[in-house]
RNA sequence: GCGGUUGUAGCUCAGUUGGUUAGAGUGCCGGCCUGUCACGCCGGAGGUCGCGGGUUCGAGCCCCGUCAACCGCGCCA
């Protein structure tokens, strides 16, 4: 016989009755009722009730146990009777009636419940991680996690694409975030520097002629967590094509993504088409370049009801400055006094002077009427012509934005958001995509006082060299696009520059020579001397996508062995300081102050 | 680096206007219980109220500082 089990605890059914079997599993919940004990085994697979009375030559010891403990039992199948049938267990059917048993690991007092699956703090989850795992949501989700990873290879393969692996240990790249350091043994006070994505490997490998390569990739980047952001490590689906126009990027991803998220949505529903909509009119509707499509609300430029009108704030911003807008933030249902004063009240906690509304409701000619300070401030026909434009009827209301875009953006978009939430006009199961296309290549930085790459410097511009030698460099778009799903950036990408020259140019813009250009990307370079194709490719982030199938907003949730706030790993012990002998052997001496 | 929230029993939390001996649930220990499946009933142990200082006759509660966790900003091509 098998030393621990001749069935797991997920398997038996009735058909099994009189069988004698062996199970191993954890004390998941015990029922002493002092003359017969009943205790659920479970293990990866399932759960079995498992009993003894004084019948039993192993009674007491399996009275004993406690929860969590982990053991073996023997013992011989039996039915339930009608009565004592659980119809929420698989195996709820039948119980074993144990007459062996041996403890294999026992358990102390628990600092984590693994029954029951109350909210516990990040702390005690990530010490305990062993035990969180244990318990089912967690345990699911990364269960989950192995099958999305091993669908998209499938998927990836099927479309044609090679899985090929690029070093960890590499050169560092000064675009970007912080690199992760590696000191060289054999080569004292250098370092290797861990990827923050295979990006140059990929792109070489397109040169190589591999056509299509892509990998689950671990990427290392020494920024700062967030909820939705783990510190230090995770994946991404990286994937590069060569031959392509951004077009066949979209027709060939689009299927395998879009049908990912079916096969795992359980029923959420997932975009058929993944509409394109262009940065500039994102930012528009949106107020976001990763808006949450399953929100109705489209904000529409308005300027042309306030220009010369009553409302003298607006009017004024419009007549003094050029770049001045007004904007409209349709809010369907939202049209009482009540909800226009709540949303106002938020906008002043969010630093914001306030949030003009207008509120429309029925008036007494069986019209309807618009309600509000501005509504007085613009009269009765600029109101109607508002509520016209925007298609807005008795019950909705409107919130206004004014002045450059630039300033206010953002906090448009997050209005957007919060008018939705409360109106509750988002349904939550479902899956909406889309591409968002003609990123800007470049961004003013304002302290700087100069242009940098607003995503990433290998992308194609549109328009190629003359575009760089004659356009603004604002007004210059690129090849470059992000997929973006109920408000997250889920993968990003671009047609890549394969040419010298255009390469050159660009970083010109950015301010960077063809010396530091050549210095830091002269692998890359070099190789587009020697045949480059033209190439696209993205990359999508494994733990954001299991992260919405999984219905969690913790990137932790579906990561076995996260790293806590401050990027430490405290079971482990890391990070650690070295031994002298390390430090010696590496050539290196710590520069710290001693505390 | 900055801001917000939180910190009370092993764990999750409550604790009123500053006032007697700091509570509940759960877990743990002991007792009873032969059909439980959130078992039930009885009893018990368990506390540096994050830490330090201050105000006060008196502080879990007010003030100052500090530490930690989470969320956000900066950052993240």
């Amino acid at each position: 016989m098998h030393a621990y089990r001749t069935h797991d605890c997920g398997a038996l059914r009735k058909s099994d009755v009189g069988q004698k079997v062996r199970l191993s599993g954890w004390v998941h919940r015990r029922y002493d009722l002092g003359g017969v004990v009943f205790v659920n085994l479970r293990d990866h697979y399932g759960v079995t009730q498992v009993f003894a009375d004084p019948d039993s030559p192993v009674f007491a010891q399996l009275e004993a146990a406690r929860s969590e403990w982990c053991v073996r039992i023997d013992g011989e199948v039996k039915a339930r009777t009608d009565d004592t049938i659980n119809a929420s267990l698989p195996t709820g059917e039948i119980e074993v009636f144990v007459r062996d048993m041996e403890v294999l690991g026992e358990a102390g007092e628990l600092p984590l419940p693994v029954y029951g699956e109350p909210d516990y703090p990040e702390e005690t989850r990530l010490r305990y991680r062993f035990l969180d795992l244990r318990r089912e949501t967690l345990h699911n989700n990364i269960v989950l996690r192995a099958k999305v990873i091993s669908s998209m290879r499938r998927r990836m393969e099927a479309a044609g694409f090679l899985e090929l692996q690029t070093p960890i240990l590499t050169a560092s790249s000064p675009e970007g975030a912080r690199d992760f350091l590696v000191p060289s043994r054999l080569h004292p006070g250098k370092v290797y520097a861990l990827p923050q994505a295979p990006q140059q490997f990929k792109q070489l490998a397109m040169v190589a002629g591999f056509d299509r390569y892509f990998q689950i990739a671990p990427c290392f980047r020494d920024e700062d967590p967030r909820a939705d952001r783990s510190p230090g490590e995770f994946y991404q689906l990286d994937l590069e094509m060569s031959f392509v126009e951004q077009d066949e990027v979209f027709d060939t991803m689009e299927p395998v993504l879009r049908d990912l998220f079916v096969e795992f949505a359980d029923g959420r529903g997932v975009t058929e088409r993944f509409p394109r909509i262009p940065y500039a009119e994102a930012m528009l509707k949106y107020g976001s370049d990763k808006p949450d499509l399953r929100n109705p609300i489209e904000m529409a430029v308005v300027s042309e009801h306030f220009r010369g009108s009553g409302f003298k704030l607006f009017a004024g911003m419009l007549e003094k400055d050029p770049k001045a807008e007004i904007r409209a933030i349709p809010a369907p249902k939202g049209g009482s006094r009540a909800f226009c004063d709540r949303m106002n009240s938020w906008a002043q906690r969010e630093g914001q002077p306030g949030l003009g509304y207008i509120f429309f409701r029925d008036a007494s000619d069986g019209g309807v009427e618009g309600s509000g300070p501005i509504a007085k401030n613009i009269g009765p026909e600029r109101t109607e012509a508002l509520r016209a434009a925007l298609g807005l009827a008795s019950g909705d209301a409107v919130f206004f934005c004014g002045g450059d875009p630039k300033g206010f953006v953002d906090f448009a978009g997050k209005a957007r958001d919060v008018i939705a939430q409360e109106l509750e006009l988002i349904d939550e199961a479902r899956f909406e995509f889309a591409w968002i296309v003609d990123f800007p290549i470049y961004e003013w930085h304002e302290e700087l006082k100069k242009w940098e790459f607003e995503h990433n410097p290998f992308s194609m511009p549109q328009g190629g060299l003359e575009a760089l030698e004659s356009k603004d460099p604002g007004e210059i778009l690129g090849y470059q696009y992000d997929l973006v799903c109920n408000g997250y950036e889920l993968a990003s990408g671009a047609i890549r520059n394969h040419k010298p020259e255009i390469m050159y140019k660009a970083f010109g813009v950015a301010g960077v020579s063809q010396d530091e250009v050549d210095a830091n990307f002269g692998g890359m370079i070099s190789a587009f001397r020697f045949g480059a194709p033209p190439h696209g490719g993205m990359a999508a982030g494994v733990e954001r996508i299991v992260m919405l199938l999984a219905g969690r907003q913790a990137i932790r949730d579906v990561m076995m062995f996260p790293m806590n706030q401050r990027a430490e790993d405290p079971m482990m012990g890391a990070p650690a300081e070295p031994t002298r002998e390390q430090l010696k052997e590496l050539g290196l001496r710590l520069a710290l102050n001693a505390k």
